[in-house]
DNA sequence: GTCTATACTTGGATAGAC
DNA sequence: GTCTATCCAAGTATAGAC
């Protein structure tokens, strides 16, 4: 914690190989999947020794999850602002396909999925990915409080099951997408998705306009 | 192309080894995953040696093809076979409630994503996978036309763009139920698209539809 | 404390035995 | 034609140099 040295820069004599290291990790991941992340393969890219990957991360999985802890912070950050004003079902779907056409777009998207695939091949692996992924449905789930409050929508709308659902389908796109090398139909399904939520405006305006909020 | 020696036996000296490593294959990627279904992994299973990998399929991945290709054509089959007499929409999420489950259980889902995600590691590979995914989406367009057919719904629902959102949820329940170690949260969808499939039955069924038939 | 050179293991592929 | 023994490259990890 404490940062001996240089008072301004927070750049240690180490940091910035962890830094390399993990940026080197997120690329590798992103473009080259999960069985081809291999220490070596990394330290290449970030231009360094192999063998700093054990001295700063102990194991290649654990940097592999500050990979992932990377972008995931990142994103939610970046989800979260998004959130700020959302209220109609409109506006969420707006939200979504943007940030689904980002991710995809980054790689993030990829990253993440190639994280839950390979955990399959690495014990203990599975339940370390399992709290990264957990954030975001949570996110998800609190979106769609934040958007079907107390309208009646709320009757029929299970938010953590939609939630579960929308973060399927985000995984799901992201593979056939990176298989066809093409996101047009997973974009096109967000046009739908617009028509449809412009029914749903319709029902939450309806009772009350941007209202009180209660909760179950 | 001759299959000389035993005459109604295609089971042949070597036959038996190609089958043993398939099997094997299949096994390995259901259970640990892309990046374990390494050569010697596989025929260890098989009980045979690592080089007949090789021999008998040039390579790694043809061989873990092979395995995607069995899996997928008896897939494919079982479920044209379901598929037949299925008109209504509820029957046809029936259907694909039954055969996700099936899936899941069997590891076949898993071992589907396994390879689209791997896919991104080896150079060529995604085309190959591509190429085994297509029919699939294939068989879930027809199936949607075959229960949308000339109804109202026709007009209001595009089976090509399902289809492609269905198999995204397929693969994207997958990846969750697998990190989850727990399928309830994807049946809990499926419950949930019976009710809904029930208010599409009453729209299609007005038009024409025979109304017997229970199935649990 | 940071990093490099080296040790050892596993994986892909083939030359040659049967 | 079928399979095994062997080779070399790539992977993880660490002992020790700076």
């Amino acid at each position: 914690m404490v940062r001996a040295g240089s008072a301004s820069r927070p750049t240690g004599r180490s940091e910035d190989t962890r830094r390399a290291l993990v940026d080197a990790a997120v690329e590798v991941l992103r473009r080259e999947g999960f069985s081809a992340a291999t220490a070596r393969a990394i330290a290449t890219r970030a231009g360094c020794n192999q063998g700093l990957v054990f001295y700063h991360f102990g194991s290649v999985v654990n940097l592999l999850l500050a990979a992932l802890d990377e972008v995931s912070d990142q994103r939610r950050q970046r989800y979260e602002e998004a959130l700020v004003g959302v209220q109609r079902p409109s506006q969420l779907v707006d939200l979504a396909a943007r940030v689904f056409r980002e991710d995809l777009d980054t790689g993030d998207a990829a990253l993440l999925v190639e994280m839950i695939a390979g955990a399959t091949s690495t014990p203990g692996l599975g339940e370390q990915v399992k709290a990264r992924v957990e954030p975001w449905t949570q996110f998800a789930t609190a979106a769609l409080h934040q958007v079907v409050g107390a309208s009646p929508l709320a009757a029929v709308v299970e938010p953590a099951e939609i939630a579960h659902a929308v973060v399927a389908l985000y995984l799901g796109l992201e593979l056939l997408s990176h298989l066809d090398g093409d996101r047009a139909a997973a974009l096109a399904l967000f046009d739908r998705a617009r028509h449809l939520a412009a029914l749903a405006d319709l029902i939450t305006g309806s009772t009350a306009g941007p209202q009180d909020e209660e909760e179950t």
